[in-house]
RNA sequence: GGUGGGUUACCGAAGCGGUCAAACGGGUCUGACUGUAAAUCAGAUGGCUAUGCCUUCGCAGGUUCGAAUCCUGCACCCACCA
């Protein structure tokens, strides 16, 4: 199976703008972008799919370049999106591009000592560098000569919005112009013949090709994975909490790896197949294994892994699974303070003066107010009786149980958990 | 501006002088079950130095041995009439 067969069979590819495109790429290495929005100064799940599949074409040969938009991100791509977004000051673009194109270098190899036959490493590029310089002038005469109008009009992301209540601003609607210039420079600068991009992006990618080919009579190529989303219409990547990111500052490895453990059934297939790297036969011997028997979750298992594995290396890996076997029942001790901040990264903690370990010990109710457990005594006092209190793991089985130094779980933290999740540390200082 | 109705715990909603920390439903929490799922079932759901005490029923006063419940004033909301 040849490279472009692969994504199609991953169900990575939405649209082509040609359907040659797989023989096309199978005759010569190519150069290929994608967009990366600097929304924030992490990547999240939601732009992983784009990453994974600029690490495909590396991996296949071809030469990636992700474009973060230095300059498209002060305005704001309409694309997929109800309302006009509030724009970011340069200084917190420039923070973002940053921390993106770090981020990036999980996925993508840009050792200049390591060439892909003959393609060169990986390119981050932002978009600001080329744009930036513009007048106004200048690029209504160069650039927006070659857009008619009822062109631009007919664009989905232009549509919607006009047909809704939300409106849109000459802002907004310019945005496709740079995106389409983007990849006319792409291409003359670069060589880069092959925009890439979820299918919101269909639009903003054809209105490049179109313009490569009014300024420089060019033939360059889009295609465009499909949306991640879960079998029951929201977002992938999104919990209540928020979006999960690919930085371990802001989600956790624990997080991360559990955000993968708890896909549907629905999904998880979908999920491996586009964003691992696990080959076919081991896809289809995991989907026969689910249908046999769902209950293992051996592909959430498996899924998690693999993403965290990519994501956070193999000590990221390591950290989440000690963490999983913690958090889910397993009795803690003998641990030291440093692996136990790490593995509960994300609790919250309470502080108490060491020396109430002393003498009777540090009754369990006050230990789970001062953890934030429970927010008055009585309602500490409710959990214990009703079963839902914990100690380093250990059910605490009544109301006169005290803690003392022999309960520590490491040199000067205890654990203590309410319910079945719900996990606090009390730090003894 | 006039008349009538309302304002109750996280939300909705009963209560109309003592037995009201306040029915019921939702939510939330805990337990059982389970696939770290969904559904279901059970219990809990103001605070405390706890068989008792303290604070809560729009706000401020008052009547009464005793008020969420009655009276007065104030604030906000709804309906009808101007």
């Amino acid at each position: 199976m040849d490279f472009f067969a692969d994504l199609q069979a991953r169900g990575l590819v939405h649209q082509a703008t040609d359907p040659k495109l797989g023989e096309w790429l199978a005759a010569k290495p190519r150069t290929v972008y994608a967009g990366f929005d600097p929304t924030a100064d992490s990547l999240h799940v939601g732009s992983l799919l784009g990453l994974i599949v600029l690490r495909r074409y590396q991996k296949a040969g071809h030469r990636p370049i992700a474009v973060v938009g230095g300059a498209t991100g002060m305005i704001g791509d309409p694309s997929g999106k109800s309302a006009e977004r509030k724009l970011l000051d340069k200084e917190t673009l420039e923070r973002n591009v940053d921390g993106l194109a770090r981020q990036m270098r999980r996925f993508l190899d840009f050792d200049p000592a390591v060439t892909h036959n003959g393609q060169g490493p990986a390119l981050v590029a932002n978009n600001h560098d080329w744009t930036g310089g513009w007048s106004y002038l200048e690029f209504l005469r160069d650039i927006g000569k070659n857009f008619p109008v009822n062109v631009m009009l007919g664009k989905d992301s232009v549509k919607s919005r006009l047909g809704g209540d939300a409106g849109m601003s000459y802002t907004e609607f310019s945005y496709m112009l740079l995106q389409a210039y983007d990849f006319v420079y792409l291409a003359e600068e670069y060589g880069c013949e092959l925009q890439a991009g979820g299918s919101d992006q269909w639009g903003n990618i054809t209105a490049g090709i179109d313009l490569a080919r009014r300024m420089h009579s060019r033939q360059v190529y889009g295609m465009t994975w499909p949306l991640l989303t879960k079998s029951d219409g929201t977002k992938m990547g999104k919990t209540e909490s928020g979006a999960i990111w690919l930085d371990a500052d802001r989600t956790s490895p624990y997080e991360f790896f559990q955000y993968w453990v708890n896909t549907d059934d629905a999904d998880v297939g979908g999920c491996l197949r586009m964003l691992t790297e696990l080959s076919h036969e081991e896809i289809a011997s995991l989907d026969a294994a689910r249908s046999e028997n769902a209950s293992a979750r051996e592909s959430q298992k498996r899924l998690a892994e693999e993403l965290t594995r990519l994501v956070h290396g193999d000590a990221g890996l390591a950290t989440a699974q000690q963490a999983t076997e913690i958090f889910f029942g397993a009795e803690i001790d003998g641990l030291d303070d440093r692996t136990l901040g790490q593995i509960f990264a994300d609790v919250p903690a309470g502080e108490m003066p060491k020396s109430q370990l002393a003498g009777e010990g540090l009754a369990i109710v006050d230990a789970l107010v001062a953890a934030g457990l429970a927010k008055s005594k009585g309602d500490a006092r409710r959990t214990v009786e009703q079963g839902g209190a914990y100690v380093n793991n250990r059910r605490v089985d009544g109301l006169d149980r005290t803690l003392t130094a022999a309960d520590l779980a490491s040199e000067s933290v205890i654990v203590l958990r309410s319910g079945r999740k719900k996990y606090a540390l009390l730090r003894m200082v």
